[in-house]
DNA sequence: CTGAAAGCGCTTACAG
DNA sequence: CTGAAAGCGCTTACAG
């Protein structure tokens, strides 16, 4: 048996005859051979891996998703090759590193940007989508929830529930998902003529987080309730308002979150979230990153922003009239 | 300048003058030339991958180690092509699918490993090391934390504590991780002239384990402990007594868990838990593999089980003297 | 359908 | 220190 007819039972839809591919196969198993699928992306130029980033995974609403993304995209017939970045830190290093091994694509996690990189990886055509963050200036595909319309919502849903002094705790002050959700709200409370009462910065950590609730609860004119701009973070913000300062959620405050983690539905928290399409955003990632992939660089950025839907529980207070759409749980 | 040549300045330590050097890092970034790793691997026959593959990635105790891991191998110059394992499905796809990348070594998380499979890994020099787990028949290296000297103590703190009728919550039922915890608790309990009360089975799921409680508690002698075998399931099983059942913790009833995971510390569940040594942990199942690696695989498995530390918080009932070794938090 | 040959981008003896 | 040459394990026109 040639080389080429190896190569051929081991492609899909080459044209072999049913007896040769029999006796490779029955060959291979004997020898225990498998192909080299290095040496494969080294001739077909297609590596078929998608390199990863990933910042927060201590942010529970990242497992998940990461688990979902890469058993699409080995369904696909991709894999994932894996990579963090410290929060806060240049993905540069990390980016080079991954160039090296010749990616097909990268999916990067509320991870940011450069639009530098963005250039070097645009220049190697190599596609590259942001999921759960945008940039403005550089071209480069994302996938998001509409985090301004999700920020609107519980406005509007805080407002009718007769709430007038409403805070907001952001993530990290230049991420896109943390402004657009803050926007979304300003503009949900605008509706009923009420105006954002107070902020602070979390970080994305639940130390910053407590910090941040307990700076905005120090003042003479404490909220009535409080917008977190993530789960992960309003957990702790929860925790602190009801251990620490021994308020009562939600009769004295109200907390709602963002991404509507599973351990939000816990009893001891029953946090009102604003819920992301988990799958569709996955879904969506992987398409952005195969199409390009497939078009080899040519296609222009796509930014995809899908919708949200508020989950209410009890850790808010809620309106006399339930307006949705909401989903109550 | 010949290929040689930029070869050597990508080699540290290759024998190139500092000109040819200079000349060529200066044509490289003009040109925004950097080596390709995949032809690098394939002449090298060493990919610096290593493959990970992980289950029960929502157990919030996996995310941190993972990355933990992916940054420690990271740093010594390998890269994690990850995969995930469908909890108690085969590895059998999957570890094919790594094996032809040409991985240099695997990390299974709390994944499991036929005998069959790590026969294949052998034959082929892929050293494999085991996260969490053991196995018994295999000759397999793995590293863990010492479970039956953990469950010991959870035991021996559980019946100085006064409880009577103490239950286990179990993982699955052939993790070593979950028997070896059993079977201390079982030996730590004898200790003091006690036996099992009750024991259920929680799968490593948030709803298994609010199932498993609720069997517990319906039988007409209730326990007045219980033992989780992860904090994972210890949380659910806090709040299914604590919400469902209307139970008082640690009044009516001590919980206890095993791993620590941040969230246990939060003022909602101050749940008592073994601690394992999550970073030594890491860093002996790096230099577990990497020491493999270099020995080209003639090394014998070995088997690191590290100590670990009970740390006492409030879900559980406290022996009237503390007799440590535990961590008050 | 099948095989021989070229070539993917590297590293590494080898000779100078 | 340096370059030419061979070769890692594949895929893919090309010719038959």
């Amino acid at each position: 048996m040639s080389q080429s007819a190896v190569s051929r039972t081991f492609t899909p839809g080459a044209s072999v005859s049913e007896a040769t591919r029999a006796k490779v196969l029955e060959a291979a198993r004997a020898l225990g051979y498998s192909p080299n699928a290095i040496a494969r992306s080294l001739i077909t130029r297609r590596s078929r891996m998608i390199g990863v980033i990933v910042a927060y995974l201590d942010n529970h609403y990242y497992p998940l998703l990461l688990e979902t993304l890469s058993q699409r995209l080995q369904r696909e017939g991709y894999h994932t090759l894996l990579f963090f970045t410290q929060t806060g830190a240049p993905v540069d290093a990390v980016l080079h590193e991954i160039l090296q091994y010749q990616v097909d694509g990268i999916i990067m996690f509320s991870a940011v940007l450069s639009s530098d990189l963005a250039d070097v990886c645009a220049a190697q055509g190599i596609p590259v989508v942001l999921f759960n963050r945008t940039v403005d200036d550089a071209a480069v595909s994302s996938v998001s929830s509409d985090n301004v319309a999700g920020g609107r919502l519980v406005g509007r849903f805080l407002a009718a529930g007769g709430h007038a002094r409403i805070a907001y705790v952001a993530g990290v002050e230049d991420s896109s998902t943390s402004r657009d959700r803050e926007r979304g709200l300003v503009e949900g409370l605008a509706g009923s003529g009420l105006a954002l009462h107070a902020r602070a910065v979390g970080g994305y950590t639940l130390d910053g987080a407590r910090l941040a609730a307990l700076s905005l609860f120090e003042r003479p004119d404490p909220p009535d309730a409080v917008f977190v701009a993530s789960d992960h973070m309003a957990l702790a913000v929860l925790d602190t308002l009801r251990f620490e300062l021994r308020l009562s959620v939600p009769d004295d405050v109200s907390v709602v979150g963002y991404d509507a983690i599973p351990l939000g539905a816990a009893p001891s928290y029953r946090l009102t979230s604003v819920r992301q399409p988990n799958d569709e955003m996955v879904a969506e990632a992987v398409r952005l990153i195969l199409s390009r992939i497939g078009a080899g660089g040519d296609t222009g950025p796509e930014r995809v922003a899908l919708p949200v839907r508020l989950v209410v529980r009890g850790s808010a207070r809620r309106p006399a009239t339930d307006e949705g759409p909401y989903d109550t749980e």
